[in-house]
DNA sequence: CTGTTAGCGCCTTCAT
DNA sequence: ATGAAGGCGCTAACAG
């Protein structure tokens, strides 16, 4: 029986006699034989393969990530690789390199050294992409995003609304882009709202950056009577100093985040934030890269934005 | 210049001119060539590819482990895929006939309905296995793990030590191997310290769960004076629940977990608990692995224990 | 329904 | 220091 024949009973793209099918197949299981994806890959020219670029696996918004991602791919046959950058431009550079080189179908990717430019030559290459990062918006590479400035300016209108203009922020990072935009949604809210100079305090994402910038918030000016935080890290920090000076939240001081993490709702009073949700993110990455990879769309870049909604809890 | 030349300005197995070298370079950076990795794992029959396969890269014990993983082995030049089973068996099956099929050069693989048995096979397709599942210690196929009976009988002679023999757990689940691990080591050590039919209430690896066994706890019998939980979650709900009463911890009641998850220095009291450390875990996996696929090491299955310790905070 | 042929892109002899 | 040739395992095109 001719290599052909043995190919055509693992494709099926031929009709096999019965007889000889069950032949092949006994014989394969036999002898362990199955088809090798590499050369299969090397005639095809797919690998089934896609790679997702990310800072780093550990920070729990990834997981959900990669597996909406996952979830998404899979009924069409891909597997993904997982890269990790640290946000560090070598790291970045050196995946784009590792999907060109390995040939992968597709590629999602979440860089911050980085950006559309660097994806051109990828897609160039002739592998999908699809941008998650800096400079997704507008470019010509497809790209899913959150709107963190909409979200930030919904959450600060919130705030307005129930507690008055008495309100400040406290900030990770004025140059990574969450930073950035969250602290544009906010300021753009609090001129809506008519709000002279609000009060931003700049530190890190942590939980002890948000102690620092609680600190500072009330060591000068007057006590502001709510705080929008960049993230739940710097909210749980802000809520930290504020139980120590024995301020109630929120009857003296309302507090926000953003994202929603485990630890929202652990904490006491369980907190008030946004919720962007990962895997969703991560499923219409999927679904946007599967219709390039097949060829299902050919048209120019889609920019596509995922939902995000304000979860009241007690802090605010 | 001939085909010859161009691999090996690429990959320097033997000397090329100056000269050459340069133009060759110069001519593939103005075509985008580069070397195609999958013509390369065609020939050389290596694919520097490792598939790490979890039951859900969303547990956040995985993101560790499959991070302690990759930085392992990459410096070696190899690259992860990654599968996620939901502790589903054929979803096992079919992502141990994955790394066949793609030839990938190692796995490293938590099972939960599939074994020794099954790796087996892989092993004899020439794959380099490391397993952190099911049936993992003593079996013929190489180990990582963490010794959950003996962490939890050293938690359990730390509340026998402190707060005396009025001692009970909860559980999670008493076929789930962490939860039969941890509920054996809890048993042998009320053994060591003469207590006499320690209660056990079996409920499940949630917050919720925790809230359940706690309230049975408390429902029935003489109260315990220190409760062991099969993990942290489990504890989350149990303090739930003791607070709500207007237990004191410890001073009522002391509670001692199990993995040290982000939450556990957020609940009030900050919670005392067994670390375990995955990423080590993954660094572990990745080193066997590694020796095993570069044929470091040949000889008979190893079995390593990764480290865990008590951190002792304010719960007990 | 089955077989023959050629080539995907690379690397490794073997020659020059 | 450079080339030519063959084959890794597969599949599509072309017979029969």
């Amino acid at each position: 029986v001719s290599p052909t024949t043995v190919s055509h009973v693992f494709s099926g793209h031929r009709p096999v006699s019965p007889g000889t099918r069950q032949h092949v197949e006994d014989v394969a299981r036999r002898l362990g034989y199955r088809p090798s994806a590499v050369a299969r890959s090397l005639r095809s020219r797919r690998t089934d393969t896609i790679l997702i670029v990310v800072p780093d696996i550990t920070n729990s918004f990834y997981p959900e990530l990669v597996r909406g991602l996952q979830d998404s791919v899979a009924p069409s046959g891909y597997y993904a690789m997982v890269g990790n950058t640290d946000a560090e431009e070598a790291n970045e550079r050196a995946l784009l390199e590792l999907a060109m080189s390995r040939r992968v179908d597709g590629i999602v990717f979440h860089g911050f050294r980085t950006g559309p430019a660097d994806l051109a030559a990828v897609a160039e290459a002739g592998i999908a992409v699809v941008n998650l990062g800096e400079g997704a918006a507008g470019a010509a590479i497809d790209s899913v995003r959150f709107d963190d400035r909409l979200a930030a300016a919904e959450a600060t209108g919130f705030l307005l609304a129930k507690y008055g203009r008495s309100i400040a922020m406290i900030d990770g990072d004025e140059v990574a882009p969450v930073g950035r935009d969250r602290r544009l949604g906010f300021e753009g809210a609090c001129r809506d709202g008519r709000v002279r100079r609000p009060r931003v305090e700049v530190t890190e994402f942590t939980r002890a950056g948000g102690r620092r910038g609680m600190e500072r918030l009330l060591g000068r000016g007057k006590r502001p009577r709510a705080v929008l935080c960049a993230n739940d890290m710097i909210a749980l920090g802000a809520i930290d100093v504020l139980k120590a000076r024995g301020l109630r939240i929120p009857d003296d001081v309302a507090v926000v985040g953003h994202d929603d993490v485990d630890a929202a709702t652990i904490v006491s009073p369980p907190l008030t934030t946004t919720r962007t949700d990962a895997r969703q993110l991560g499923a219409l990455a999927g679904e946007m890269l599967v219709t390039r990879m097949t060829g299902e769309y050919r048209g120019k870049a889609r920019h596509q934005v995922a939902a995000h909604q304000l979860v009241v809890r007690d802090s605010a």
